[in-house]
RNA sequence: GGCGGUGUAGCUCAGUUGGUUAGAGCAUGCGGCUCAUAUCCGCAGAGUCGGGGGUUCGAAUCCCUCCACCGCCA
């Protein structure tokens, strides 16, 4: 039996679950069923990370031990993968002891081979953040992340020695062009491994400073990176997670990994080179896919906008969430999350033109064979090679998660159907006796191809996929293996079918509407705003009083401006002015920015300017306008 | 800055190794049908394929250059 297996990244358990966790999930998902349905024997693995710093951190904060914290919200995954039909066949945790148990064997056997050492490691290290730092990173001896200031740490650490395989993983890269995909993040990761030396990897951290993880097992003074146990999963899975099938199947390599495009590098990388130190087999793929942005803009916790799966899939509904990620967008790309597209999607795809047209075909079947439907008196064949042609096309387009191409084939089938019920016209053939024969033909093959749809469908829109069939009459569920059985005319005739529920009901404009406005309470969509928006900016001419540098900052200019009053403003023109020039100046003023602080100045407004960081000019009056005035 | 990519109809995008009047979906307009979730089917409009130059019998496709945007640089 020949094998599949399939893995999305495991997710940090400190994560929320979004739209993003969401999207790769499914995707495996898909994958999963599909190869199921095609008899092969599938593993599908997901589950979360648990260990590190920031579980340790927001466990202590909350009173609880890593693992009872851990325990709690590994649960929101697990109920969001239940919500959206996920068929993962094992959940593993990095805290499962079988998995520890892997990561150990597999350190000591790199420490074995002489492919990790110990060696001083020196860095900037910030201790709030509790992380460290490169000497690039760190701007003016402060922490890039908080500004606060950071402290050069010596410690010696354990080192997977990483570098030596940077000329064996380009050749492989290049030598698989499927390796990495899509094309574009491939030349990224050639890019990268061609224009820097490859370093070696840290993947220890002291006890003193980090003590939840993965125990070294040649040291016990230390814990595993996180990162290293994490990729391990893949691979430790396989061990004590897998499902059983008759004979012995080696589950490694793994098919596919599917990663966001932010943890590309790692899987592409790290975990690669890991396999190569360990002498293992390379995963067949790993699949970068883009990000989802909400109605045009990015997803962020600033911005409220972040979307909730478990609501989508409240309002939505399961199904149409899960077909409207893989038919709007090219797996790969980045797409865009918005209420009207996802409306659009649902009428006029899944509600029209799918739905609508199960539900014109099992009436007409109800309303002109109300003894049942008698067998067709011939083969429509053209109908029937396009129905059996469809899987060969699925299982290419799958073969490199081309998943809209997928449906674009799926649909291919619909809209014939629906052309071909109008050429036909049934309802003209029922008003003549003699033509009942042919009446028979058209409504039989037009629910046999139904019949294809639907199984088709099922990895995409497995609860649909099932009430289709149901509608039709058939009764057997859809088993693994059955896309090598599909034969044309395997509906059964004589079926008297029950009147049918709307497949996909139609969102109505109301409905739309109000979720519009919903979703579009604190953004809009295109990029205008109303006139009382911008109102909102509170402009105001200034005049500059007094300026001077930021001691350690090139770029960053205290000012002491008249806007009516007296503010004190830290604008990052310091490349493009000297302070004496900007003196007397008449400048425009952002007047109702709330405060920040930078570099721990405090700056209570900002100043309008145009350009990058050499050509640029600040704002000024023509002429002179008292210091307070809006600017509207 | 280095490397990579993108720029095609109002919008989102396909365009395989250069080859007949440049395509699809959505949107818009018109027509047809009445079985159906006011659904379905057909037709139409519009694009000097980012600008300029070159190679070729022939370029959206190859080369050069410029412009704009995006990604990667642990």
């Amino acid at each position: 039996m020949e094998k599949f297996y399939v893995t999305t990244p495991i997710y940090y358990v400190n994560d929320v679950p979004h739209i993003g966790h969401a999207y790769t999930t499914v995707a495996a998902d898909i994958l999963a069923r599909f190869n199921r349905l095609s008899g092969k024997a599938v593993f599908f693995l997901t589950g979360t990370d648990e260990h590190g710093q920031k579980v340790q951190k927001a466990a202590q904060q909350r009173g609880l031990s890593p693992k009872e914290h851990a325990d709690q919200m590994v649960v929101n995954f697990k109920n969001l993968w239940k919500k959206l039909n996920i068929s993962n066949d094992a959940f593993i945790r990095t805290t499962d002891e079988e998995h520890k148990k892997v990561v150990q064997e597999v350190l000591m056997k790199l420490y074995e081979k002489g492919e990790i050492v110990k060696r001083p490691y020196r860095g900037w290290y910030c201790t709030p953040d509790e992380r460290f730092w490169t000497d690039k990173e760190i701007e003016d001896g402060r922490c890039p992340d908080c500004g606060r200031p950071v402290e050069e740490i010596e410690e010696d650490n354990y080192f997977f020695l990483m570098s030596k395989y940077q000329d064996a993983l380009l050749q492989y890269i290049e030598k698989n062009p499927g390796y990495i995909l899509p094309e574009t993040r491939k030349n990224e990761v050639i890019g990268f491994l061609k224009s820097n030396p490859l370093g070696d990897l840290c993947i220890s951290r002291p006890k003193k400073r980090l003590s939840w993880g993965v125990e070294l097992p040649f040291d016990r003074d230390y814990v595993t990176y996180v990162w290293f146990d994490a990729l391990v999963n893949y691979y430790s899975a396989t061990k004590y997670l897998a499902p059983r099938y008759e004979g012995e199947i080696d589950w490694w390599p793994a098919n596919h990994h599917i990663v966001g495009k932010d943890i590309l590098t790692t899987h592409a990388v790290y975990w690669s080179t890991m396999l190569m130190a360990l002498g293992m087999p390379l995963p067949e793929n790993i699949f970068a896919h883009g990000w989802w942005t909400v109605e045009g803009r990015k997803m962020s916790k600033s911005l409220g906008n972040v979307v909730d799966p478990f609501e989508v899939v409240d309002t939505y509904g399961a199904d149409p969430f899960r077909y409207f990620l893989f038919r709007e967008v090219t797996f790969g790309l980045d797409g865009d999350f918005s209420v009207d597209a996802i409306v659009g999607r649902i009428n006029s795809e899944l509600a029209n033109d799918l739905g609508n047209l199960l539900s014109r075909t099992v009436s007409m079947a109800r309303k002109y064979f109300k003894e049942g439907l008698p067998e067709p008196r011939q083969r429509e064949e053209e109908l029937a090679s396009l129905a059996l042609g469809v899987y060969e096309k699925l299982r290419e387009h799958l073969s490199v998660l081309a998943y809209h191409r997928a449906l674009d084939e799926i649909w291919s089938l619909v809209n014939y159907i629906n052309k071909y019920i109008d050429t036909n016209q049934p309802w003209a053939l029922a008003k003549e006796p003699e033509k009942r024969g042919r009446l028979a033909t058209v409504l039989y093959s037009s629910l046999e191809g139904l019949r294809f749809i639907a199984l088709y469908l099922y990895p995409f829109m497995p609860e649909a996929s099932e009430r289709m069939l149901k509608t039709i009459g058939v009764d057997e569920p859809v088993k693994a293996g059955i896309y090598r059985e599909l034969k044309w005319g395997g509906l059964k005739s004589g079926l008297v079918l029950s009147k049918p529920e709307p497949l996909f009901p139609r969102i109505e404009k109301k409905k739309k509407q109000e979720d519009t406005e919903k979703v579009e309470g604190e953004k809009q969509k295109d990029n205008l705003i109303s006139i009382d928006e911008f109102a909102r900016v509170e402009l105001r001419v200034g005049k500059v009083l007094e300026a001077e540098r930021i001691e350690g900052s090139s770029k960053l200019i205290k000012l002491q401006v008249d806007v009516g009053e007296k503010r004190q403003i830290v604008a990052g023109i310091g490349k493009a002015y000297s302070p004496e020039e900007l003196l007397g100046k008449n400048v425009v003023v952002v007047f109702n920015l709330k405060p920040a602080r930078l570099m721990g100045v405090e700056s209570q407004g900002m100043l309008l300017a145009a350009g990058g960081e050499k050509s640029l000019s600040i704002v000024t009056l023509e002429k002179d306008i008292a210091p307070g005035t809006r600017v509207k």
